[in-house]
DNA sequence: CATGAATGAGCCTTCATTCAT
DNA sequence: TATGAATGAAGGCTCATTCAT
């Protein structure tokens, strides 16, 4: 990640040679705002620039100042994106100790994010549909970048006996895999509003499986 | 499920022609062969339908006379893949009854056949971008029309005290949904060649859950 | 020169890979008679390909598939015309042999060339223009094909005496930058329909010069 | 010729706005520095008056306050470097006064000048290219200003018996024309640094003619 | 029936020009 | 007065689709 908090560079074709970017703020996230709905409801093809630049209020060209060409403005929609779902979960995190209650705290946040956000599957689709792997997919990349977190929880539950003796790097892609899955099937289906209770469910069946191995005895 | 197999109509755009549609079975598959390769290679734009005549070896206007345009001859891919998927898995479970050996075959007769066919996850990918929610997902539109086997499967092992108290559809789900998100992610990321273990990884933990809960004491 | 009588490849990126060119001879003359008309009329920029499409009786996508883009369009455009001029110099060349009719003719021929075209002092112009030297100038290419004639008369004359002891290559490259400057000067000031009197000027003092050299004396 | 130099008014679209023109001249021929600079090497249109700026060391803004559009930037441009060019012939002719000399010193500091700035040839064939015959070619019209000083040499010369009798008007278009082709010829296929060598040619051919009048029995 | 030449709507991108600061 | 961010008209090019042969 680099320094100001872009995750990929901004495609280094060595245009903009001395001049500094443009950096209105404001007109930034307007520009990426309206993105970020276009992309979503229309798809990145039938999206044309022009409707970007009108909803986001500026003209044409100021798109083109800030964004370089139609694919740049579609990355940086999806960095920026990805880096509020980041954001989000990783402010669920804090203060949360305990294993398991940071497994559902991190995976209520992705479920409750998308529920809120439910373009964002879209702009992921859109991104693997359009760049193909011309480009790392953003998704993955957040996922490199923060499963850290995961890794250790689950190399430390495993040591203290809380957890199974599995891979700890296999089971965070497991646990990662299964929240995309689901996200995604929930928004294929229009099942936007379920996708808590369907993370819910994922996470109960990550942490205790399907299978009863008669721990009723046990109690 | 139509007559002839296909699951989805063709689209009533109500274009066909009086004339019976034409039907060279042989020059039928090539056209769609040719598809998806090209389609799962180049993406839905970038394929043009010149691109696809001249590989399956026909005229542009044949390709036509077959498919009508060049959306019905994507969904026809789709559709067509996706009915191999379907084969693929159901003829691993002739002869499978054990509840938990159903679960395991389905998956990785999934796995197998997305590892064989890493194309399909491009394909599946495309028809969400192209035609966000215009035509239910093909990828769901199977999951309803087989779901039945899983969803039977897990009732019976709940009544039986094989499987834990839980919802039975939403168990399906959950695991049609890690299936999914496990070979997605694994394509997006170019572990192809991988997905059979990430399955394996993933059916375990869908089996018995990460946690551990005191079951050596019980053996 | 190549086979078919073009002088400069079609540019060579390496595009229209397997598929034969489009080749209706009809078609391909009457958009090349509409740029040299545009193109003449209006400069290369300020022509667009919509305008010659029309021009020509076609549509916009047959330019294309006929010259791939604008900048062939333009390259074919003037390598015709300079075909052409070559054909009519060539012709008005049969049965002369006297070194100084020779020369004569050919300077006049090229003088009524571009009385009766001067759109080809704009189309030659317009190519430096745009093309810079990414491109050896067309004029300067039919200049080296056809120069032997010059060259060899010269040097045929000097060894007889009827021409001083001079380089001939160098004669011939004056003979022909006096005609270029001739032409395109006579063309910028307007005077299109003076060109071939002017060029007899030039040609009497290429031949004679300027100075009096008390031939009157010999006589 | 107006006070300030300039041969041709500035186009009047009277646009000017009441307010004084600006006037710093460092500033202005910094700015027309640039601009000869960089329309020499990359054409009229792919010049963009941003880069002109930049080079200049000023904004774009203040570019307009001076020009008032990149049509009249460029044609003061080209003005003013004949305008050089004119000094610098007229400069050789100080204290010549033979007329064959004369002759010989304006061809030749003709040569020297493209022969330092090639770039005035590419200036040259940009303003017909870009401007047609909407403004008269300044090339010419600086023939026109200055041609008087050839033609009287002419007709003294014709009246003197030291020049043929010819048309001295013709004849000092023959020797302009047959400059103004050698020297762009010469720049067309990059042989900038042959000028001189070219234009001698031309000038001896221009007075003595390349015919053999039996001048070595006179001898 | 099969073919592929022809078409033109559609969209990305550039850059001259303006004008608020 | 000087600046350069903002604008939007304009045009090159692609490719789905049609239809004459």
């Amino acid at each position: 990640m680099m320094a100001d908090g872009r995750v990929r560079p901004p495609a280094m074709t060595d245009q903009t040679p001395p001049s500094a970017p443009p950096a209105d703020p404001a007109k930034r996230r307007a520009i990426l705002q309206a993105c970020f709905e276009l992309f979503a409801e229309r798809g990145f093809r039938s999206t044309d620039v022009e409707a970007v630049a009108e909803r986001a209020g500026v003209g044409k060209g100021t798109v083109y100042r800030y964004f370089g060409n139609k694919e740049e403005l579609f990355l940086a929609t999806a960095d920026s994106s990805m880096k509020e779902l980041e954001s989000h979960i990783l402010e669920s995190l804090v203060d949360v100790t305990d294993p398991v209650a940071v497994i559902r705290a991190a995976g209520l946040a992705y479920a409750d994010f998308f529920e809120a956000h439910p373009g964002l599957v879209e702009i992921l689709i859109l991104e693997r549909a359009e760049f193909r792997d011309s480009i790392p997919s953003t998704h993955l990349v957040y996922r490199e970048k923060n499963r850290g977190i995961l890794d250790e929880l689950l190399e430390q539950g495993i040591a203290s006996g809380a957890f199974r003796d599995i891979d700890a790097h296999q089971a965070t892609n497991a646990f990662a895999n299964m929240l995309y899955g689901t996200v995604v099937c929930g928004c294929l289906e229009g099942s936007n509003t379920k996708l808590r209770s369907m993370v819910e469910t994922g996470i109960d069946i990550f942490l205790n499986g399907v299978l009863d191995h008669g721990r009723r005895r046990g109690e």
